[in-house]
DNA sequence: GAATAAAATGACCGTAGAGTCAGTTTAGTG
DNA sequence: CACTAAACTGACTCTACGGTCATTTTATTC
């Protein structure tokens, strides 16, 4: 059974540097430049060696879509489930995200990037883990609009506008040159989709 | 002279009729699936012929982008020039996207698919008509925020957001079944960009 | 350290698609 | 109608890449 375990720690451990390797080639030319050769080649093997720890390119894409975001996605679930009130989830959502990218930037062109093509699964607007952050967003919003915290609107596409604005922000904190602090970016997201633009409202 | 002239539209006729075809076959098999051989059979030419027309695939790609979204460049262009009030206008605009890409949904793939790969002349987020567009909507917010309209915020990064929000949303109406009305997308997004989410605060 | 099994390798194959060009068709001209 | 030039064609070439597998290298066991 030792040999058995193992076995297993040294497969993990390969998988791991090949999902870093992947993670490192894609950032550095996209999923569609990203060629099982280059991957190789960064993780130091042979391209052969890649398909004994993945069925083919697809599979090891995915398991780096998956894989490396688990983190902030455990991060932002933790934040679900604490039910704090709609600002404080708002503001604690948009700030690991914008966090994570910035100690994770590699990672981001990796969530960013929609996959060219009819390749719809690797699309951003379509991954199921995307979606489903939409969708307990919208749940978020719904539930502080039955509450009367916040005014009625249509909860689903406000999740899409704050999500996919959020990540604008973060595309241009990232590659732009981080010329605004972290907080300062939040709070422009949670001060205008709380307070909104028009004067005369000072927080609560 | 008169033979020089007829030469031009014929040209003329034969590059829009290319420009259209391929504009199908992208709105249907993205950037990346879009191959030479399936445009030159959408235009019902060789594929010989396209090469007469264009240098090569990336000029008749940008060629297809660039001429395909003129008129709405037009039109939001000619809603910067009113120089309205910033509800009068961000409304205008917004309403402008929703409505032309609910008619030309093909081209909303068009405008919406970043192409692959380290290609970044055709990612949206890099792209000169875009950027110039978000310079133009940050100005306005700037221009509003000095006249006392809107309270002051970082006017670049709320033009990303609204922008990227906007698109977001444009996404799921398009392709998931168009289920809310435009006038509700455009109140939704105006609403909650200028008064807030936060009850207590009707119009103005 | 011989025998055996597991892991790794990279030359090789097949395919797909961009771009070319010799040959063919069409349109214009006197 | 004959001649010429422009427009068009599609078979062909070339390259890039995903995926395979016979062979080699490394690890394991007795």
């Amino acid at each position: 059974m030792a040999t058995t375990t193992r076995r297993h720690a040294i497969e993990e451990f390969r998988l791991q540097t090949i999902r870093e390797a992947t993670t490192r080639v894609v950032a550095r030319l996209g999923f569609a430049g990203a060629t099982m050769q280059h991957i190789a080649d960064e993780a130091q093997i042979a391209k052969g060696t890649l398909y004994l720890y993945f069925k083919d390119k697809e599979e090891l894409l995915d398991s780096v879509v998956d894989s490396s975001l688990q983190t902030l996605r455990d991060e932002v679930g933790r934040v679900f489930e604490a039910k704090l009130g709609v600002e404080e989830s708002l503001r604690a959502i948009v700030t690991a995200q914008f966090s994570f990218f910035e100690t994770h930037s590699d990672l981001f062109r990796v969530y960013h990037e929609v996959s060219g093509a009819g390749n719809s699964r690797r699309n951003r607007d379509c991954h199921p883990h995307f979606q489903d952050f939409l969708d307990r967003l919208a749940a978020m919003f719904k539930r502080a609009m039955a509450k009367g915290e916040l005014r009625r609107t249509n909860p689903e596409g406000l999740a899409i506008f704050v999500a996919e604005g959020t990540i604008g922000l973060i595309v241009r904190h990232i590659s732009g040159g981080r010329k605004t602090s972290v907080k300062d970016e939040v709070e422009l997201v949670v001060g205008t989709v709380l307070q909104g633009l028009l004067p005369g409202r000072r927080s609560e």
